[in-house]
DNA sequence: GCTATACTGAACCATATGGTTCACTATCAG
DNA sequence: CTGATAGTGAACCATATGGTTCAGTATAGC
């Protein structure tokens, strides 16, 4: 498939925002860059639990890191989520196409006596 | 935490939207209504796989089905991914605040002969 | 009634995930 | 130099995930 990066970008990028726990960490890393200790304790994991769920930010490029002496400083990373963006729009229209065909399915069979089993479904 | 419920929300469909499978059958859905074989017969996956799949689906309330005949018709869910929507807003407003910040950092400092190592981090 | 079709559920399998412990390295502070 | 601190890597564990097969059940069509 030509977009075979993509999906897979989507895959990494939806996956690693599927726990709750890296959602935290990045709430927690905007308010400031933030140690790997610091992304550890509120939710009382060890160190090396907190640098798995960081390196998984990372390869989603959701977090970038840097070591500084003996600590590692991580931060947001740069990306917008334009790609995982881009794929919710397509599906919110998608829905509310349907949506209007559901309406015109409606208003078309508006007056008539019956439902009838046999009919086109509008979706 | 008050927004348990929220946050289990979010779990389950960042996870279901981790799949390009599921992703593939909620676009095939979205062209018409489909049964479980049709759903599985473009991944080259069994009905019982291809009925997980549309069990997380419908778990995560993006795809409903009803049971018609012998066939289980599967259409798209009401949601509109607004909850969703909402947590990537407020990520990308961080984002935005994220590189203020940095700008200003930057404008504060122009004309300063040395970065000093001791400078509060602009983020 | 009989047969083919569409799906389902249970059991199973391999791999991934989210977590741990423990031994280790590297750096900071005195 | 020495001790405390911050993180790392390997090994391990339990559970989840994405898939299968196989034996059913229920419906459609003749």
């Amino acid at each position: 498939m030509v977009h075979y990066q993509e999906e897979q970008r989507l895959d990494r990028t939806f996956a690693a925002l599927a726990d709750p726990t890296r959602r935290g960490m990045l709430e927690r890393v905007s308010a400031g860059s933030a140690s790997i200790g610091e992304l550890a304790a509120p939710f009382g994991i060890t160190l090396t639990g907190a640098r798995k769920h960081v390196r998984v930010l990372e390869e989603a490029e959701l977090m970038s890191t840097e070591k500084v002496g003996r600590t590692r400083l991580c931060s947001l990373g740069p990306r917008r989520l334009d790609d995982l963006q881009e794929w919710i729009d397509g599906y919110r229209r998608t829905l509310a196409a349907r949506l209007d065909r559901l309406d015109e399915f409606l208003k078309e069979t508006k007056g008539e006596q019956r439902w009838q089993a046999s009919r086109q479904r509008p979706c």
